[in-house]
DNA sequence: TTAAATTGCAACCAAATGGTTGCGCAAAAA
DNA sequence: TTTTTGCGCAACCATTTGGTTGCAATTTAA
């Protein structure tokens, strides 16, 4: 099976664990209160977030507490980071036409959003 | 079935074609021999990615050419921005700890590898 | 017109996925 | 000690996934 940051975020539920436990540890138990699914199914989605390398866990007595390792996040980012270049090329050539536009109607119609 | 960007994104073969048709539109026929697989299998990666609404399309002849719309992928970008801010908080944090042991050292025997 | 090329789609298949139930183990509470 | 709690894990199940083969439709070439 795939092990990968993709895979890793790719269901939805795994990804409001990422957000959930971001900025602080949490327990399987308090996770799985946070949804409607099964302690077990956390369960799994927590193994498969182990396994993708995003996880760090510390044993607290019979608790655990997982938090993520948000610099994984990063090979992400790094992929995204080509297409980034991109809409911001785009979006630059957007505003040209804006800026256009507005110096053709620069006699003073043109009052509205310019979003 | 699951339609939405993290999904499209989720198969390595998908993210290779995304890739390769991001800057110019692309055949079937020529994107599926940039890989090993055959051409239906990256039909059915193609099909997948237009129902994730990230494919442009036009027909030429008997020929039809894809290609992405990357601001599609801002939805991921958009999802990464908590925890870019995080990781770049902590990249701050360790950049404060190596200029404090710069300072310590000020008298000058750091002189290698900042890394 | 006939033949070849380009493509999408349906049917089928093995493997993976997300979920459930039940169990065992260790730690805390009774 | 006995019971309860928190947790991981294996077994099972329905659905999805990624792939294959075969076929039909349309456009171009002969």
């Amino acid at each position: 099976m795939r092990r990968d940051i993709f895979q890793a975020i790719a269901d939805p539920t795994r990804r409001a664990v990422i957000s959930l436990i971001m900025v602080q540890s949490m327990t399987p138990n308090a996770i799985a209160a946070q949804f409607q699914t099964s302690r077990q199914a956390i369960s799994k989605h927590i193994r498969v977030l182990n396994e993708c390398g995003l996880l760090t866990m510390k044993n607290v007595g019979r608790e655990r507490q997982y938090q993520i390792d948000v610099t994984k996040l990063r090979e992400v980012d790094e992929w995204l980071q080509p297409f980034r270049a991109l809409w911001e090329q785009r979006h630059a050539a957007l505003d040209q036409v804006l800026l256009a536009m507005q110096n053709d109607n620069s006699t003073g119609t043109v009052t509205g959003s310019k979003d």
